[in-house]
DNA sequence: CCGAACTGTGAACGATGTTCACTCTGTCTA
DNA sequence: TAGACAGAGTGAACATCGTTCACAGTTCGG
């Protein structure tokens, strides 16, 4: 490939730049990543910064892509921790090293999963899919929603509310798989949101006004997703 | 109450100075609002805004309270138009109320419920529960919920898994009313988180890539989520 | 080996939050 | 009613921020 010394290094200053910007966020929230703080990390000038990124919102949206590849790996890997054959507990586990990341990388999340970032737009804004970040992530849970649907545990609602309503290219991705219909994309969508509700709500702190111990509450409601999924439920009368 | 002109004066100006805020929220985002842009709106000097607040970050402090107490207004309301014997429609009322303030005021929203703003702890921070904007949001649904309980329709996990783990106060807030007990908060949180985690991501634009229609998605979802609280479950088993 | 592209510099501009000493003015008390 | 006092507004100043620009040094390819 023949890279010569500039390019090497210049891969490795963008490397840099990233986990010092990474690391300002960690430590000080959004508003301490700032291209003067980098640079004075960096022992650099701060136009210097300019040769590797246009602007910070540049800068900090190549950094959000780099987190949902991060988060992605994590993901995945926990899930392949667990044999194939139990699906269940392969979304469990994603369900579970997704949150401990978050919780984990809390700034990170925030930046990733919160309110979109003003300057810049998101791998996940533009209906290009399922070749962005946040879409493979998903696809891992509906992988095992597909593997469910096979088994005939899936629980879904008698009428398809989302056929026809589907991204046109997530359209595609579904007709490429034969083993996936669009109920499973219903599931796998309402468990997402679901997932996500939990974890943000955690991780941004609009919980601890009410339960202490989260994660207790975590894994409650993960247990009541599993029963679900295994297509049991149950129904605890009131006092009435 | 022998108000002065003073006093008048300055809660007008509070007032203004909030509003002024909220406009440049609006049209800006987050980064938009500051006190020179304020001050500017106003005709003012800068420094005259710190007479009433003490930093920006406790103006926009301010703001986001101001914003809670409007959202639970809507909320309120539209439980209200719909007649109380029917828990589950207001409860689908005020999930949609919900929605649709989110919707409309996207900015306001993420200020409210998304990550935290760094300067200043929001009233969902502090555990003092139920005395404050977001518990009593979340009350509005706890009492529809607590309605079902005494019907006998609530689904419920077989275990109670949060009994011991709610904050101290909101655990006076259960004791205090008789018709509530553990199972019903538990059920109220799920509910909750979940609503969070449609509604949130939906606001936040992180269904683009996947979702077209994003309101069939909600109404459909708010579809199983009555069918559930009315007792009801469906299982559709695949085709394996 | 030399021109061209890349990388870094330092100064500058406009914007931001915050502080300070200073006025002016309404209010309350002696 | 007169004067003291607290409230409200001013303008200058400081440090920080993103961004741009002309300039200098370094590396690469023909």
């Amino acid at each position: 490939m023949a890279t010569t010394w500039r390019e090497r290094r210049r891969v490795e200053a963008v490397a840099e730049i990233k986990e010092v910007a990474r690391r300002l966020l960690v430590s000080g929230g959004p508003p301490a990543v700032s291209l003067r703080a980098i640079s004075r990390e960096m022992g650099m000038t701060t136009s210097a910064l300019y040769r590797y990124f246009p602007s910070l919102d540049a800068l900090v949206a190549a950094l959000r892509g780099e987190l949902f590849e991060e988060l992605g790996r994590v993901t995945y890997a926990a899930r392949d921790e667990v044999p194939e054959d139990d699906p269940i507990l392969r979304v469990l586990a994603m369900a579970r090293a997704f949150r401990r990341w978050g919780l984990e990388h809390r700034q990170e999340f925030g930046l990733m999963l919160g309110p979109p970032v003003p300057g810049a737009a998101g791998p996940d804004q533009e209906p290009g899919a399922p070749d962005n970040p946040v879409a493979c992530i998903g696809a891992a849970f509906l992988g095992e929603f597909a593997e469910l649907w096979r088994r005939g545990t899936l629980v879904v609602p008698p009428d398809d509310p989302i056929e026809g309503h589907l991204v046109p290219s997530l359209d595609l991705y579904v007709a490429r798989r034969a083993d996936i219909e669009t109920p499973v994309v219903f599931a796998f969508l309402s468990a997402w949101t679901r997932l996500y509700g939990i974890i943000a709500m955690e991780i941004f702190g609009h919980m601890t006004w009410a339960v202490t111990d989260t994660e207790e509450f975590f894994e409650a409601e993960l247990a009541g997703f599993a029963r679900q999924l295994a297509g049991e439920t149950r129904n605890v009368p009131g006092p009435g």
